[in-house]
DNA sequence: GTCTATAATCCGATAGAC
DNA sequence: GTCTATCGGATTATAGAC
């Protein structure tokens, strides 16, 4: 691996422990097996290192995600129920991404925080596009209500999903009480949305 | 207000917006109205203006939350809906302490997660408890599915109230986006629990 | 591209006068 | 309790040799 990459690979792991300013250039010189200096071969200054993480996380959560729905087969049901439990599974053992991304998403620096966001909107609504079709199809085929629009299942579904990762974090659960968990939120959202 | 009062108010302001590396002592003593070395005169050190500061945070959030689950009266159905409402507009108009609580909770300093820990964790059971008794009288009063248990329903309820938060802050609504929004949320959740 | 050396600044914290 | 003065250390960033 090249140094660039290098750099942004130690980059993301360390501003995702320790946020941008509990992060300095020592330390990540450090990680790559470099000295301080050397970053700036690379990297106009710490400013630039952290905006391009962000647009590599940010694109390497989305692909992450967009990978998940793409791979799921069957029925409407069995594929949001699928994606719920891989992408909370995603939280923790691929959490290095999720973390950051949502790490920076809602507490930027502040300097930063404009230039951030006009990195993330994008790749989200491309995301909404993809559950939509997986629910429009779920409804034409009988599977979910149609009491109910496509835009209040799949805002619900999200809502599902960020609310997840929200409990996740804050109870701290073990896998064996994540199962249990994910089967409860479950168990009342298809409730809510079943034909 | 005292010194050491207004100490503690300006460290929440700051923390929050900038983190707690991203807050100096000469920050806060600049916002009170003092010099940095008066700052000594009432705490130990940076450290401890941030520990007390998240035991304020952390306990006015949660009265806050306790005192709106109090005030609901009526139908299970009309005081989990209100709460929702209000712990969404709360997330907006008092938004100080619960983006305080949020970014130190998931995100703290890594030299003091324990500790913060240690702090939060204690509120947080007895809320379960009060909406735990709102959902089972909603039960027994048979406005709540009994197919599902409390655990369950009150298990969703929380979800939907953390991946609100989530969402809010994600996509960025706009105060009639939100009443909108809302109300697809809870149309699928009572879809989900209603008998 | 990587290094040593160093500049310039900012930080948390202390000493001591009032 | 508040201040001025200052220490010791860490930080970002640059200069310049190899």
């Amino acid at each position: 691996m090249k140094t660039r990459e290098k750099i942004l690979e130690a980059s993301i792991e360390l501003f995702t422990a320790s946020g941008y300013e509990g992060t300095s250039l020592g330390a990540i010189a450090d990680k790559v097996g470099i000295k301080k200096p050397s970053l700036y071969a690379h990297f106009k200054n710490k400013e630039a290192i952290f905006l391009e993480a962000v647009e590599i996380g940010e694109a390497g959560y989305h692909d992450l995600l967009k990978r998940m729905i793409n791979e799921q087969k069957g029925t409407a049901a069995h594929i949001l129920r699928s994606l719920l439990e891989e992408a909370v599974a995603a939280f923790e053992e691929e959490h290095l991404l999720s973390q950051f991304y949502y790490r920076f998403l809602f507490f930027p620096p502040s300097a930063l925080e404009e230039k951030i966001r006009s990195i993330t909107t994008q790749g989200t609504r491309r995301l909404d596009a993809l559950l939509a079709d997986i629910i429009e199809r779920g409804q034409e085929e009988g599977e979910l209500t149609t009491e109910l629009t496509i835009e209040q299942m799949l805002r619900s579904y999200l809502c599902m999903l960020g609310g997840t990762d929200f409990d996740i974090r804050y109870y701290q659960h073990s896998s064996v009480d994540r199962k249990a968990y994910l089967e409860m939120i479950w168990s009342v959202f298809w409730r809510g949305v079943k034909a």
